[in-house]
RNA sequence: CGGGGCAUGGCGCAGUCUGGUAGCGCAUCUGCUUUGGGAGCAGAGGGUCGCAGGUUCGAAUCCUGCUGCCCCGACCA
């Protein structure tokens, strides 16, 4: 591709909405235009890298022995109502009416369709397993699109489905999938992990998330540094201290704190650590009271874990100012476990506490010498907290620690959800109807795209892995317009690595060095060869990787041997 | 959906408080010079100041109502 031919507007001013560095590049580069909230037109050079990623997930899921299909982006409601997600998905669901009145909406996801497929052209256990896949834009109407095509309203998905006789044939095929994943990731050039995940909205038992590790990552990702326990911090395991509970030493002491209402305030006003205090936390019953959560003051709730206790309402809410004030007496800031008349959970950290400080339920107050079984009941041990790093991990064996991530694929085992509410059946080997078992699997293409550049980049721009480059080589000829060599030699290196298989851009343009230069390292091609007067009197080139901090010459007459070697 | 903010050439902004002929930088076009790290000079084109009302002799500026967008907020590929 010839660049003087090829529209690409670079900006030296990074666009003011644009918050992280994927999508300020990605404007930059012009590999994408935003038309509104959520929803971006991808630019020929933007395309090319999401072709790479797409091709790359396409030769693998086959591979696998997946069979490609596409389903229409506009789906009938019938079949969402029948699944009964039509009523449970929510606003994220774009719903719109045909001419004739007849309810729509705009796929999401595509569990229904194939299903309706499955249970039309799955006859006999005979045919199975089977999965099938497609590429597809997909539209979720989401609460906040933010950080450009990250989190987009419309994007490119991935998403495969398979169809088992038995539970152990969907382990299989999920076991499957999770090695096209990893073979994915690793083609692309990607640092990335997969992590137990919770299954959320989808439903279903098992599953995990594969994601991209960059600093700017939304997701925080826990592992073990003795083994390979993996998981996403929604689901990772903290486990009870070690050590037991020391004997109650203090007595139980009001204190006043006036204005202490936080934590921060409380432990400057009483002189002591967070990991002393016991924060108290209300939330929403099932019964329509309150429920109170603690844990330890200097750890985060979570919600996750918090919603799937008995009583607890799902999803979490956490209790209004009135229902505080019923069931304590007091305000937020100032409750306390100590005469709580409901449900206690508290977190095993925060019940391994001895002469702890909490609030009294009453305001600018707080105890001190607080211990369980003596001044209140022993509350219900559970985990309802966020591990932090150091924890010990839940196997055993080795710490935790917390790395940041961007969640690009995600496998699940659906069991019978869909199945068994759309009644699809094969009949099994007694000649009985069985119902299906499911996995799911998404890959978020365009997703996939920016989490390479968050990545991937550096002051000067982006730093595609060879696999996404939209072009793998960039041949700079300087001053062409002054040297009929210059010219003649890049036109001839360009040709001869088109011939060779390459894709390769040729900066043909009439343009100072300087702005080559800084242009073609902004959108990221890999391998740069300089063609130039000065080294061609020694019959020389200029070869020079866009990671590396200095090029290197090398002879005209070797340049496609040289060049192979470095493209590979 | 709550809370905060912003809408002025393609992009980034000033001008609004205190009404009086719409400006700057980048980008674009032309010419000359320049050419190993985002050039210089000279010139040019491009904006019904988000939309609709209102106040006023006069509105980008004041008032009212819409709309769009951005940021913050516990489930997303």
């Amino acid at each position: 591709m010839r660049w003087s031919q090829y529209p690409v507007n670079t900006a030296k001013e990074t666009p003011a909405d644009a918050e992280v560095v994927s999508h300020q590049l990605m404007l930059r580069a012009g590999l994408i235009r935003k038309l509104a909230a959520g929803l971006y037109t991808w630019m020929p050079l933007g395309v090319r890298a999401m072709r790479k990623v797409e091709n790359i997930v396409r030769e693998e899921m086959n591979r696998a022995g997946a069979l490609e299909l596409l389903m229409p982006g506009v789906i009938p409601a019938e079949l969402w109502v029948e699944s009964g997600r039509w009523e449970q998905f929510g606003p994220e669901l774009l719903r719109l009416k045909d001419r004739h009145e007849r309810d729509f909406c705009l796929g999401p996801t595509h569990e229904e369709v194939i299903t309706d497929i499955a249970r039309n052209e799955l006859k006999s256990y005979r045919q199975l397993p089977a999965n099938f896949y497609q590429i597809q834009m997909k539209f979720r109407d989401e609460r906040r699109p933010r950080f450009g095509v990250m989190r987009a309203r419309e994007f490119l998905m991935k998403d495969a489905y398979s169809f088992h006789i038995s539970e152990q044939s969907l382990q299989e095929g999920y076991d499957a999938m999770h090695r096209a994943y990893t073979a994915i990731f690793t083609r692309l050039g990607l640092k990335f992990r997969s992590v137990k995940a919770d299954t959320g909205a989808i439903g279903g038992s098992g599953s995990e998330e594969f994601h991209v590790l960059a600093e700017s990552g939304e997701d925080a990702i826990v592992f073990s540094d003795g083994d390979s326990y993996a998981a996403n911090i929604e689901l990772a395991v903290a486990a009870p201290p070690a050590t037991p509970r020391t004997a109650a030493t203090a007595a139980l002491t009001e204190v006043d704190t006036p204005d202490a209402g936080t934590i921060e305030a409380l432990t400057g006003f009483l002189k002591l650590t967070a990991d002393k205090v016991a924060k108290t936390l209300l939330v929403e019953g099932t019964d329509g009271g309150v429920v109170a959560l603690v844990v330890r003051g200097d750890h985060v709730l979570n919600a996750v874990k918090a919603q799937k206790l008995p009583g607890v309402a799902n999803p979490l809410r956490m209790a209004s100012g009135a229902a505080i004030a019923a069931g304590t007496g007091t305000e937020a800031g100032y409750i306390g476990p100590v005469g709580f008349k409901g449900k206690v959970y508290a977190d095993h950290s925060a019940v391994a506490l001895s002469d702890f400080v909490c609030g009294a339920n009453k305001k600018n107050a707080h105890l001190t010498g607080v211990n369980w079984g003596r001044d209140l009941p022993e509350p219900i041990a559970v985990d309802i907290r966020n591990v932090v790093p150091g924890d010990p991990s839940p196997t055993g064996s080795g710490k935790l620690s917390i790395a940041r991530g961007i969640e690009v694929g995600h496998i699940f085992q659906l069991g019978k959800k869909y199945s068994e509410a759309m009644k699809a059946t094969v009949l099994d080997e007694t000649g009985k109807a069985a119902t299906l078992f499911m996995g799911c699997y998404g890959i978020g293409v365009t997703r996939v795209v920016a989490a390479a550049i968050e990545q991937n980049h550096d002051s000067r721009g982006i730093i595609w892995p060879d696999a996404i480059a939209p072009f793998q080589v960039v041949v700079v000829p300087l001053n062409a317009s002054k040297s009929q060599r210059v010219r003649d030699t890049a036109e001839n290196l360009y040709a001869e690595l088109l011939a060779a298989g390459y894709d390769v851009l040729l900066d043909d343009r009439d343009e100072r060095p300087g702005v080559k230069f800084a242009d073609s390292e902004l959108i990221g091609i890999p391998h740069r060869v300089v063609v130039g007067e000065r080294g061609l009197e020694a019959g020389k080139l200029e070869y020079r990787h866009r990671r590396a901090a200095a090029a290197e010459e090398f002879p005209l007459a070797d340049a496609i041997a040289t060049l192979r070697a470095k493209l590979g």
